[in-house]
DNA sequence: TTGAAAGCGATACCAG
DNA sequence: CTGGTATCGCTTTCAA
C-alpha cells in the first residue's frame, strides 16, 4: 500500500483536481477549499504519495543538504562534531553529506564537487587548500570550523592559545615542573598550532626555555602510544621529561597507557595533560588534567551559521566566532584528587 | 572566472549550437564533429560551466548518493566503517549521506526520509526496526551491515561466534583460566549477541559453567573503564575474575586502563581480551589479545553490494555474506611476547 | 479557490 | 552529425 512511484499528476488525476492543487495541499501553501483538500488527502493517503525530493529540489533550486568536510575522522572529537552538526541540520530538514579528504590527492576537486550537491558546507580547518576554500565559498555558503578562514569566509573555533598557556603555566608554576614536552604536530591542524603557541608563550612569559620542537605525531591514541615509546623508554642516557603536554586527550590517553604499561606512576614519575575533556578523561585513573572545549556546540553553531546563510543570502557574514574553553585540573598533573569522582567543575 | 549559474541553454546559445549538442559534449556521449566540439568546449571553458547536479539527477532519476545509517558513531570501528564505505562510493561518483539514529525517537521516520534522497542505503545492524528496514528496502536497495536482515534484504557481517568461541577456549584450555567474565551488552548489537554466544559455547563444550550474565555495558572505551571499576575493585569479598573477555577492543582498552591504573598487572593478575584488532591493540603494553575483523572490507563490500543493486535492479540479491575473522594472540592473555613487536600475523 | 502553463536544468529520442 | 522537443516531478505565477 503505497508505491513510491506515484507522482503529483497521478494524484491530481485520481482526485480529479489539478497538480497545482495537489501541490498546495501537500505543502500546506495557499488556500484550498475543504472539499478539495479532503479529496486530495484521500488520494495521497491511499497511494502513499510523497513528493519526490529531486523534483522538489530542482524547482526550489535547493538541495536540502549540508556538507561536512573532515581531514579523516577518527576518535571522539569527530564523533562529537558530526553529532553536533546533525543536531542542527536534521530539524531543518537538511541531510548531512560527509567527505573525508584523508590522505587523498584530489581532495580539493572532491570538495568542489560536494559544493555542487549541497546548499552549504562546513569545513574543518586544515583540510583543504585556501584556494579551494575560496572557490567553494563562491558557490555556496561556507564556514570554517576550528581553523582560520580566508577573507570573507566566516569561521568558528575554540580558544586554544590562552587556555593552553594557562595550563602550561599551571604545570611550570604551581607544580614547579621543568622539562616539559609537547606532543602534537603544529603543521597538521590550526588547533594544534595555536596550542603549541600557548605552550611556548607560557614558557617565554616566565623566562624559561621551551623545547626546541614538539614531538610531532598525529592526534590519535595510537600516536600517543608512539610518543610515549619515544619519550619514556627506560634509562638510556635520554632524560625522561617531567611533564608531557599533549595536543588532545586522545594522545594524552595514549601516553598514559604507555606510561602505565611501563610501570611508571602518574603523576609521581611523569605528569600528563590533554586537551578536549573527552568522556574518558574523567574516567581514567589517574583522572586526566585537560582543557574543556565545547565540541558539540562548536559544530551545532557551525551548522546554524551555514543554515542562516542559506536562508538569507543577503545577510552579512557572521565573522569569526571563538568559543571559550576552560582548564580542568585532575590528578594527572599532580593536583590533589577532587572530593567527588569525575571532573572539577560541574 | 566561472559563475556556476550558467546553464546548458546559455552555453548552447553562446556556442551557437543546440542544447542537445552541449549535453553530448559535456557527457562524451554520442558523436559530435570536431568543429562543434571545439566551439562547445570553448564556451564551457570560458564560462566555467558545470552541469547542475539536480537537473541531471532528475533527468536520470538517480541521486548519485548513498546512505549510511549508524546507531551513534563513536570510536575507531565507525571511523573505519565510514572510510571503507567512502572508498567505494567516491570512485562511483556517489556522495555519502550519513545518519546517526543515536537515541532519537523518530529514527525510523528519518531513515525512511533518507531513503527518498539516496539511491541505496547501508544500515548498521540493530539500528532501526525491522519494519522500517523492510519499508526502506521497498524504496531503494538496502544492505544490512553487521546484523541480520529480514527476508529478501541482503546482509554482510563478520564471523563472530566461532572466533569468539575459539578465543574463549584458548583462555580456558591453553591458559587454564576459570572465572571468566564477558563485558558487553548482547541486547545492543547483533555482533555482541553472537560474540556472547561464542563465549557461552566455549564453556559448554568443555562442560564448564559460564557466568549467568554478561557485564552489560556499551561499546566505548569509557564503558570499559566502568566495567573495570565494577570488576576489579580491590578485595571486598567479591572475587576478581581471572579473565575479562570484552566484546570489542575499545572496552578492552578501557578495562586495561582501569586495571593498570589500579596497579594490577596484566596478564599476571588479570587477563584481558578484545575483539576488532584496532590499531591500538598492537601498540599497548601488554599487547591486546583479540580477534581481527576486516572492518574496512566489510564496509567497502557493503557499498559494492548497494552500488551493484542500484546499477542492476533486476539482479538477484547477493544473500548473506560472512567475512572471516582470526584470533590474534598477544601478551594480554598470557601468551609469550612475539619475536617482533606488533601482531602475530603479517 | 482553481487550473493551465511556464519554468527549474539536463538528457535522450526521433527526425532531418 | 545535429537540432527540436518531450520528459523527469514539482512549484508557482497568472488568469479565470
Amino acid at each position: 500500500m503505497g508505491n513510491s512511484r506515484v507522482t503529483v499528476r497521478e494524484i491530481a488525476r485520481l482526485a480529479g483536481v489539478s497538480v497545482a492543487t495537489v501541490s498546495r495541499v501537500s505543502n500546506g501553501t495557499g488556500q484550498v477549499s475543504p472539499e478539495m483538500r479532503r479529496r486530495v488527502l484521500e488520494a495521497i493517503e491511499k497511494h502513499g504519495y510523497r513528493p519526490d525530493h529531486l523534483g522538489r529540489a530542482l524547482a526550489a533550486r535547493r538541495h536540502g543538504a549540508l556538507g561536512l568536510v573532515f581531514p579523516g575522522l577518527s576518535g571522539p572529537y569527530f564523533t562529537e562534531l558530526i553529532q553536533g552538526f546533525e543536531s542542527e541540520a536534521v530539524p531543518s530538514q537538511a541531510s548531512v553529506h560527509i567527505l573525508c579528504t584523508h590522505l587523498r590527492e584530489d581532495s580539493d576537486a572532491q570538495v568542489l564537487e560536494m559544493g555542487r550537491r549541497v546548499d552549504g558546507v562546513a569545513v574543518i580547518g586544515g583540510t583543504i587548500s585556501d584556494t579551494a576554500l575560496s572557490r567553494l565559498a563562491e558557490m555556496v555558503p561556507v564556514v570554517v570550523v576550528a581553523g582560520e578562514a580566508p577573507g570573507g569566509v566566516p569561521s568558528i573555533r575554540v580558544e586554544n592559545t590562552a587556555s593552553m598557556a594557562a595550563l602550561t603555566r599551571h604545570l611550570l608554576v604551581d607544580h614547579g615542573l621543568r622539562d616539559l614536552v609537547f606532543v602534537g604536530n603544529p603543521e597538521g591542524s590550526p588547533d594544534v598550532t595555536q596550542r603549541w603557541t600557548g605552550f611556548l608563550d607560557a614558557h617565554r612569559s616566565l623566562g624559561l626555555r621551551p623545547p626546541a620542537a614538539p614531538v610531532a605525531v598525529g592526534l590519535q591514541q595510537a600516536d600517543g602510544v608512539l610518543a610515549a615509546e619515544r619519550l619514556l623508554r627506560a634509562g638510556r642516557g635520554v632524560r625522561r621529561p617531567e611533564g608531557v603536554v599533549c595536543a588532545n586527550d586522545e594522545t594524552a590517553l595514549g601516553v598514559l597507557v604507555g606510561a602505565l604499561g611501563r610501570g611508571l606512576r602518574v603523576p609521581q614519575d611523569v605528569v600528563i595533560t590533554g586537551f578536549d575533556d573527552a568522556p574518558m578523561a574523567a574516567l581514567v585513573t589517574p583522572g586526566l588534567t585537560t582543557v574543556r572545549q565545547p565540541v558539540r556546540d562548536l559544530a551545532a553553531e557551525a551548522a546554524r551559521i551555514v543554515l542562516t546563510a542559506v536562508d538569507r543570502p543577503g545577510a552579512p557574514a557572521p565573522g569569526d566566532l571563538v568559543l571559550p574553553t576552560e582548564p580542568v585540573l585532575r590528578r594527572s598533573c599532580g593536583c590533589p584528587p577532587p572530593l567527588t569522582t569525575g571532573g572539577t567543575g560541574k
